[in-house]
Formats: C-alpha cells, sequence, structure tokens
DNA sequence: CGTTCACGTGAACAAGCGTTCAGCAGAAAT
DNA sequence: ATTTCTGCTGAACGCTTGTTCACGTGAACG
C-alpha cells in the first residue's frame, strides 16, 4: 500500500514492493497471482472498511442533515487516515471488474437516498438529488486527489458540511443577491 | 493530448503518439526535447487557455455570488469540452517544475478572493474563506476526475452553483427558494 | 548536374518492467 | 542419515518503453 501511494501503480514496481514487505521478489508472487491481483486486494479491503464504517454510522441516525454530516465526516476522516492509498482506476490502467466504479456508484447511491430523505421530509429544498448527489460526491472524491496531490490540502468536515448544507449566501438579512 | 487522454500519461507511448500525428517516432523529437516535455507544453496550452478564460469573465462582474458562478461554469465548461487531456500530475510522474501544483494554487486563490469579497460585502455569510474555496475547488476537481473515469459524469453548472450558494436545507420560513 | 540542406525516417539500443523457475535452507518424516 | 516437504530466493527471461542516429528524400542553390 505505500509504495503505490508513493509511486502510483505505474511506477510501483514489485521489486520495492517486495523489498518494503521484507520479502523476495518471488516470494510476492506465492500469496498474489500478479501485481494487478495485488493492487486489487488492497483495493477490496479499502473499500469493505469505508463501506462498513459508512452503513453502521448511518443506520445510528434517520435525519438527513445528521446523515450527510455523517457521510461527509467519515469519508474525509477515511481519507485523511488512509491517504497512503489514494489512487484513482483509470491510472492503474486497471479497470479489474470495474470494481472501483461500482464502488463509487454504491457511494453515490447512497448520498442520493439521503437527499432524497431530505426533501421528502421538507427539511432540505427541492432539488435534483440525483445531480446533487452528483456535485457533493465530486466535493469527496476532489478532496482524495488533493490529499494525495497538495501538500496542505486539509479541510475539516465542518466547513464542508456546513457549505453544501447552508451554502454561501448570507442567511436572514434582506436578500441582496442583485 | 488525444492519445495522452485515452491511454494515460504512462501508458501513452511515443509510437502511437507519433502514429496519431502522422509522424514518425524520430519525428516527434524534432519538435519535443522528451516525453516529459511534450506533456508539459500541452498542459501549459491548457492552463493558459482556462486562465485566460476565468480572468476575463472575472473582470466583467464585481458581484461575488455572479463571479462565483462564473468560475465555476466556465470551469465545468471547460473540463466538459477538455476531457480529452484531463490528467493529474501525480498519475503522471511528472512534477516538471510543480507547474500544475502552482496552476491549482492560483486557481484557489482566485476563488478566496472571491469568497472574501462576498463576506465583505455582506452577501456571503462569515466562513472561513480558506476552508470554503478549498472545498468548492475540491468539488471541481472531482469534476475533472469524474469526466475521465466515468461515463455519465455530468451535471450541469447551475445545480453546482445554487447547491453551493444557497445549500441543502430549506430555507426557513416558508420562504420561495429561488 | 552535383552539392547542400532541411526534414524526416524507423531499426537499433539500453534500461526498466512483470514474471518465472531452478535451486536453496531448514524442519519434519522416514 | 536420508529423503521429502515447505517457504522462500533472486538471477534470468521476454517484453515494452523512451531515445538515438545512420540513413533516405527531395527541393533549393551554384
Amino acid at each position: 500500500m505505500r509504495v503505490f501511494a508513493e509511486h502510483g501503480y505505474a511506477h510501483a514496481n514489485m521489486r520495492t514492493i517486495a523489498q518494503a514487505a521484507g520479502i523476495s521478489v518471488g516470494g510476492v508472487y506465492l500469496y498474489f497471482k500478479s501485481k494487478e491481483d495485488l493492487y486489487l486486494t488492497l483495493m477490496e479491503q479499502w473499500i469493505e472498511d469505508l463501506t462498513l464504517k459508512t452503513t453502521t454510522a448511518l443506520a445510528e441516525t434517520d435525519n438527513p442533515s445528521e446523515a450527510l454530516r455523517a457521510f461527509i465526516t467519515i469519508s474525509l476522516d477515511f481519507a485523511i487516515s488512509h491517504k497512503d492509498v489514494i489512487l484513482q482506476g483509470k491510472e492503474t490502467g486497471i479497470c479489474g471488474g470495474n470494481m472501483m466504479l461500482d464502488f463509487f456508484h454504491r457511494r453515490r447511491i447512497i448520498l442520493e437516498e439521503i437527499i432524497v430523505a431530505g426533501i421528502a421530509s421538507n427539511s432540505f429544498s427541492a432539488c435534483s438529488a440525483y445531480e446533487a448527489a452528483r456535485v457533493i460526491f465530486c466535493t469527496l472524491r476532489g478532496f482524495f486527489i488533493s490529499l494525495s496531490l497538495d501538500e496542505d490540502a486539509l479541510y475539516s468536515s465542518d466547513v464542508c458540511v456546513s457549505l453544501l448544507l447552508n451554502g454561501l449566501l448570507a442567511r436572514q438579512p434582506a436578500t441582496d443577491t442583485r
């Protein structure tokens, strides 16, 4: 994981990976069929972990705002604590069963359901849940990318949540956005 | 550009690039010092174009909401019309003078200035402009990534703008959400 | 016509890669 | 003591890649 994260899939070579694992090159192939197999296995564990964390947190509330906050906070925390492993499917040249794409899709559906529930309960204003989910999902994805590219990528999930929930426009004073 | 976009930097090889350009492999090296040089040249043009479009648009308004809308709309439109070229610095393994990082940084500063102006004129509610800019920037960056990864990545910039400006929460006293 | 020159070619080269496999040590079994 | 088995090694192999350079090719020039 560390080597993949540091060099990217293409530039992480089996010799470096083996060395980092304190094992020989051939040794790696006793446990993994190929480089791609190794990578996909790591990704699978990663996905499982985040999925579990998310579903348990969402089970604890049926308030859409809270749910959204939980979803975002968990995603960002996860990104931070696993920033070693931020990789995108395309970079790798791997489309292994579209695993990552499916995962992204499932996550976006969850977001969409939260928003639909929020609109249904009148706590969210009417909008296209489908597109709003995409926007928010992109915000999270962008955060992941930033983490792996920029040095100083952090922002608090609070700001993110409140921006997406409340927006930038000032609330109370007689609206003058011209 | 087409070849880089289709295969990613690492998997785009000079033979394919040369063939796509209708030229021989050696011919490419008459115009570009190396593969990295070729790539960076393409990126530079790309950055210049987007920067120009942005500054001219922002010069036309001093309303922060409008400015933000323009910034977002231009970014998304640009991403869509250049989706061939979506590449991230890390993928390439190139840090050529940190060109991309600098570019991202400049863009984020522009965003931050818009938000600061909005807060100063009381049209935006008080918040950390620094962090809000990061959040919005991540939304845009995520959109770029989505375009290159997903098949159906589009969402309208209107939804994006209104979500970021108004937020999801319903406006309190039965007011119409304009 | 011979010479020069700009422009371009693509086989060849060196380096790096993922992957394999003959062989090793050491423990267990005979 | 000898054989078998197991977990592992790392040099070697075949392939791909970015890059080079000896070699056309054809127009311009004297």
